[in-house]
DNA sequence: TATTGTTATACTCTATAACTATA
DNA sequence: TATAGTTATAGAGTATAACAATA
């Protein structure tokens, strides 16, 4: 979309850079979708579900899940039971509550989330060719601010940067 | 969510630098949505649309509104007959062409989104008070290289940045 | 025939809240 | 009582496709 006509008469440089980034966010995930959708006829919340998992061998319960992709729970049981239809990803009891799960990637999961992932990567790659590696670092370091900035400190991280 | 969390092994700068400008994004665009719902009942589609038609005082047609915000006429229609509802939009015949309308801003819609920009622009120039003057240009210049490569060249052009 | 816009439909994603089972 | 997870529901937001009116 045009976000950049989001702004008003003034156009502060806070406001520009935000629209500006919307836009960039938007291309960019718009592609993701459309591709992740024609190769592997996935969706973004589903493929970012197995990236948790990948990176959890042993498993994540439904609540980390639902902290960690930042929805509410009733989401994260919708997105698994599609992922254990396909038998993608499973649960596993928790010894000791019986009332908790523990979801993680099946052994067909890891195959394919490792197939996603490196095609994935090629379309990111390709989004940001246009930068040096000085400029993607310089990038990459000022959106740490923002993301800091903007970030709610809790005493579980809500992301895997910080945990 | 835990974009960060969506990159695999290697993780090569392109892909660390996606999943944290996704999460910066999201961390924002929440934000807004929020504040745009508990603040005008509105949601950011419609704001957006009040935003593309703030620039364009003349008024817009349905299919230059659905260029522009990217989405198909059928979503324009929608969004268009929830604004006509609440009198902030209005839809005007087109001279020559009797199966166009142009949609343009009422005065109560002028005022209103006056109103919704000043808060608007609150919202965004603290989500990023974290940086510099500096650090925003700096900002601003690298994903302006992000969203020139990721833009599609047409005849007309998508954003305003271009038009 | 092509274009403008509308209608109808379906699907994904999300939040809220009531609910069950267990702690 | 509190917690883990599920179910039910409603509402954004989107795309597709069939359609009517006009060009």
């Amino acid at each position: 979309m045009d976000m950049e006509a989001r702004g008003h008469s003034e156009h502060p440089e806070a406001l520009r850079l935000w629209l500006r980034m919307l836009t960039c966010t938007q291309l960019v995930e718009k592609q993701v979708r459309t591709q992740l959708r024609e190769q592997f006829d996935t969706t973004l919340p589903r493929f970012d579900l197995m990236a948790q998992l990948e990176r959890s061998p042993e498993g994540l319960k439904m609540n980390q899940l639902s902290r960690r992709m930042m929805v509410t729970g009733g989401n994260i049981t919708g997105i698994t039971d599609q992922l254990v239809a396909e038998e993608v990803v499973e649960r596993v009891e928790v010894e000791g509550d019986r009332r908790a799960y523990r979801v993680r990637l099946t052994t067909r999961g890891r195959k394919l989330f490792a197939e996603m992932a490196r095609q994935h990567e090629a379309w990111i790659v390709s989004a940001f060719e246009g930068l040096s590696a000085r400029e993607l670092e310089s990038l990459h370091k000022l959106l740490g601010k923002v993301k800091q900035h903007n970030t709610v400190p809790t005493d579980k991280p809500q992301d895997m940067e910080n945990a």
